[in-house]
DNA sequence: GCGATTGTCAACCATGTGGTTAAATATTTT
DNA sequence: AAAATATTTAACCACATGGTTGACAATCGC
């Protein structure tokens, strides 16, 4: 399916477009955190927490493994680069097109300077 | 207000997060078009993509202009900088702390080379 | 001026999101 | 065995999203 990808990359920017889970993930960056942890620096219930990082899992940017009570959660940063893979992709269009157009704004301006000349 | 930025970054991620709105952008991407062709590709009433467009303007990828009585959008590329900085910057910290890790590996590694010539 | 084109607005609907509290589950500590 | 800890589940709430249709407004071509 071509659209496998899409629904990753959807809950990929889904689950970066809330403040609480992208202080989340930079500190799973760091290094791995369980569920009450990552709760801590909000004032936020832990069932809230839980579901935040549950979408953070669902997009595959964490996984956890359960450690006796605790529920330990680290980062995996591949959906990442896909996520970046497609920004980079988009501003390198807009790039060529803008380059293109910038061509074609020189281009104008050297037949103006020509006409010019005719002129005098 | 520190925040403010933080809220672009939402509503940047949250407008990436759909397939539609990132179909949108990439055409955008290689030049202008009004909201009709815009809504083309797409199953989509012209209310709808209209909606869609206003999330793009929202997240300031994207403005427009009324041109008689179309609307021609063209993309604004900065707000995705800011998106792509973010990701770069959770990559880098979590490279940092896997480079620390392999070392402490790598390191606990030696240690028990040490312990076996000690055994031999 | 009239009809066709382009788009918005308003109202509505189903579903999803982000949060809460209260109860249940599993594990560790005492 | 009992109490404390870590977390999930369930039920609920207010509000946002993504879509529709129908009516309205502005503009273009004839």
């Amino acid at each position: 399916m071509v659209s496998d990808s899409a629904v990753l990359l959807d809950r990929v920017f889904h689950a970066l477009a809330h403040p609480a889970r992208r202080a989340m993930l930079r500190r799973l960056a760091a290094g791995e955190r369980n569920i009450g942890e990552l709760a801590a620096p909000f004032r936020m219930s832990l069932p809230a927490a839980s579901k935040h990082v549950r979408v953070l899992e669902r997009a595959r940017l964490v996984r956890r493994r359960v450690v006796g009570r605790t529920h330990v959660c680290w980062m995996e940063p591949r959906p990442l680069a896909k996520a970046d893979a497609w920004l980079e992709n988009c501003r390198r269009h807009w790039e060529a097109a803008f380059q293109r157009l910038d061509t074609v704004l020189e281009e104008l301006k050297t037949r103006q300077k020509g006409r010019e000349c005719l002129e005098t």
